[in-house]
DNA sequence: ATGGTTGCATGGCAA
C-alpha cells in the first residue's frame, strides 16, 4: 500500500494540484493537513473524482484541517481533541488488513522558542507531551503515523544544522521531544529507513526564499512513521520535491512510503 | 539584524 502525506496549504485552492500528485505518484491512501475547509464546504464530489471513495475530514474555517482519502474502505476511530481543543489537527482510521494509521498536524509553534514568551511554542510542546503520554498508554501493534509533525529533528533534516539551532522546527528542546514521541511507541522512521540519515533530505521550503531550489534552504517536517512489526514491511520512500517547483505550489512537498500491509 | 511570501478573507493572523 503507498500511503502519501502532504501539507497542501488549501484543499480548495489546490484541487488540481491534488490531482497532479495523485496521477505522479498514485498512492492508495493520501492524507492532507492545511485543508482550510470548514466540513460543509469540503469538496468531496473533486476528490471522489480523483478515485477516493472513502474519504474521512475535519475541517473549521480558516486555519488547520485534515483529512485522510482512500481508495479502499476506511474504519473511522475515535477522535482525539488534543490540549483541550478541538482545532482539527488529528484524523485516525483503520485500514484494510487492520493496521491503525493516524494524521497529524503538530502546531507550527511561532517564531520565538521560549513557551514563556510566545504562546503558541508553548502549545507545541504541549501538543507533543499530550503525543507522548498518548502513545505510552496503547500498545504498538501494527500502525502508521503522517503528517506534518513541524519538526525537523536530524541534523540532515536541514539545510544547516547550526545556522537553525534556534529556529523554530530544530531545536533542541523541540527534537527532544519529538524523539520521546518515537521512544514512547517505538515508532521507527520510515522515510529514514529508506534513505540514509546521512543524506541531505527536506520536504518544506518557505515560500519567503523566493528563488527556490537555487540555495536549496529546506527542513523536513513531514513524515511517515512506522511501528516495529511493520518496518521490515517498508519498501521504498521519497519526497516528491518537483512538486515544490509546479506553478503556485504548496510550501510543503508530498511525501510517501510504500508497505507491505498483507 | 531584518524582511522576505502565501492563504483566507478583506484586517490581520498564522505559517
Amino acid at each position: 500500500m503507498r500511503i502519501a502525506t502532504w501539507n497542501i496549504n488549501s484543499l480548495r485552492l489546490r484541487i488540481d494540484t491534488l490531482r497532479r500528485v495523485v496521477e505522479t505518484i498514485r498512492p492508495d491512501v493520501v492524507c492532507l493537513q492545511e485543508t482550510k475547509v470548514r466540513d460543509e464546504e469540503f469538496p468531496l464530489m473533486d476528490v471522489r473524482a480523483l478515485g477516493f471513495n472513502h474519504v474521512l475530514y475535519h475541517g473549521m474555517p480558516n486555519y488547520n484541517g485534515v483529512a485522510i482519502l482512500s481508495k479502499a474502505p476506511l474504519k473511522q476511530l475515535v477522535t482525539v481533541d488534543w490540549c483541550e481543543r478541538d482545532d482539527c489537527r488529528y484524523l485516525s482510521a483503520r485500514l484494510p488488513g487492520g493496521a491503525v494509521l493516524h494524521n497529524f498536524y503538530v502546531p507550527a509553534g511561532g517564531d520565538v522558542p521560549d513557551p514563556e514568551q510566545n504562546d503558541m511554542f508553548a502549545h507545541k510542546l504541549r501538543f507533543l507531551d499530550e503525543m507522548i503520554h498518548w502513545f505510552d498508554g496503547q500498545k504498538p501493534g501494527r500502525a502508521i503515523l503522517v503528517g506534518d509533525l513541524n519538526i525537523a529533528p536530524l541534523e540532515t533534516d536541514v539545510w544547516s544544522h547550526k545556522q537553525l539551532l534556534k529556529v523554530v522546527s530544530h531545536t533542541p528542546v523541540e527534537v527532544e521531544r519529538l524523539g520521546r514521541v518515537m521512544a514512547a511507541h517505538r515508532w521507527v522512521d520510515a522515510v529514514r529507513h529508506i534513505v540514509p540519515p546521512s543524506q541531505q533530505l527536506y520536504s518544506w521550503w518557505s515560500y519567503r526564499n523566493r528563488t527556490w531550489p537555487g540555495d536549496d534552504r529546506g527542513r523536513r517536517l513531514d513524515h511517515v512513521w512506522v511501528t516495529p512489526a511493520l518496518a521490515g514491511r517498508v519498501k521504498d520512500a521519497a519526497v516528491l520535491r518537483e512538486a515544490r517547483g509546479w506553478d503556485r505550489p504548496s510550501d510543503h512537498a508530498p511525501v510517501w512510503a510504500d508497505i507491505d500491509l498483507m
